[in-house]
DNA sequence: TTGGGTAATATTGTTAACAATCATGTCAAC
DNA sequence: GTTGACATGATTGTTAACAATATTACCCAA
């Protein structure tokens, strides 16, 4: 499992990264469906990975466990959560409660040179959509959303934001149909015209239909990507 | 400082409490505001307090400081938080977004036994009050905005507002007018009114005048609790 | 008396060794 | 050949000693 997205950790460039920029940099992998559901983390393999003592990463998985992303079971280690159904409708409706809210006031407070920098990141969405480059084209996707919170000029919701993000790509890899595309850019590309038109409630209303597709293609019956639980299955009370 | 809010932690009856525990306990000392922003944490003091080894004291921390309710500062230690009028803005801000939707959720869920359940603690919350049991009044009131997340069943919610709650908590204590009552019963009471009458949409509605009535009452120009920044008052800079 | 500097103390941060627990593989018994 | 117990190895959890840093107290000089 390869964590350094791209080039590995140069000793050089890099010398002993904090905690915050080794949940930083799970936080990424995650979004960027590199570490599907289920994930081992054993310690030994992260201080090897980010050439830290174990002390550093043990924090860093208390944190990551605190936002939910990482699972800790007692004694046997760290695991990239699975999350269920039932905890996927809740990160859903969180997210349909706060965004609309979020991209409204975004529009409301956006300078011409974030308009900007929305437009760009788009077009890199775009491209990296289209040059078949998934992982890249993922985590853009979920940045956009973050990126809305941060024009928004409130911390709190941005931090909810990468959580809930982060979180959507785990259950995009569990409950998602194989094939489909998650986060259309197009209707991105909707949401940004409503910021030229600096149309607040527009905005508003295209993230919430854009979240209701989202989360419609989600079949929360029958869970596609990771491991079946056995024990679910075969238990006494059968499949529920 | 007294963190174990009525009797003290007997040996017998919790021995070696686990760092969720630990995090509730201060987490409610904070609401309380027992802990008033800015008090320094020791780790020596806690490991008394709570009876444990530094270890889980530490992570005990981390995990607050992950929630904003603690401030690490390295080599310097842990203070309880002392948010600034930008953090406060935007509290209060994700308050107005998750709430009303939260309070319509729950209308729309609630069974008997929750409205039952509703109705007692708001008539604790009013005994507490007369009674001028000031921490216990406090802490219920906090707690009636977390019932709503629990009743309207949705966990990721319920936890953010945990975390706002008790950061509204030390928001208060540092830019509250003091003896003015910040989360007025009687506003409860109406959104109480609106499970009772089965009208998730009211139910909404009250709860943004409430949390307008609640900001409003915060004087953000001018904090009056805690010490004041020297730094931030005579840095060369001046106050800004 | 006040101010600066230094030493002493206390507190936090880190490391490494140790203990406990779980997973794996082997072997005997059926 | 399969199942169960058992022993081995690997991984996590805890403890305690050590190092680094900040805070406090003290002393001397201006």
């Amino acid at each position: 499992m390869n964590l350094q997205s791209d080039r590995p950790i140069e000793p050089s460039e890099a010398e002993e990264p904090g905690e915050e920029d080794i949940v930083e940099r799970i936080f990424e992998a995650v979004v960027e469906q590199r570490l599907p559901p289920g994930t081992k983390l054993s310690e030994s393999a992260l201080c090897e990975a980010f050439g830290v003592g174990r002390m550093r990463i043990r924090r860093s998985l208390l944190l990551l466990s605190s936002r939910e992303v990482v699972e800790l079971h007692a004694n046997r280690g760290a695991f990239v959560a699975s999350p269920t159904a039932e905890q996927a409708r809740e990160v859903f409706e969180a997210r349909k409660a706060l965004e609309p809210t979020i991209a409204r006031l975004a529009v409301q407070r956006a300078t011409e040179a974030d308009i900007e920098r929305l437009d760009r990141h788009l077009q890199a969405e775009h491209r990296a959509h289209h040059a078949g480059n998934r992982h890249e084209a993922i985590r853009l996707s979920g940045q956009f959303h973050t990126m809305l919170a941060e024009i928004a000029g409130n911390s709190v919701m941005q931090r909810m934001m990468k959580e809930l993000v982060t979180r959507t790509s785990l259950i995009i890899g569990i409950f998602g149909a194989p094939g489909i595309r998650n986060c259309r850019d197009d209707e991105h590309a909707q949401i940004m015209s409503a910021f030229r038109r600096r149309s607040p409630d527009s905005a508003a209303r295209l993230m919430g239909t854009h979240l209701r597709h989202i989360e419609a293609h989600l079949r929360l019956d029958q869970q596609t990507g990771a491991g079946v639980d056995i024990v679910r299955l075969f238990g006494k009370a059968g499949p529920r």
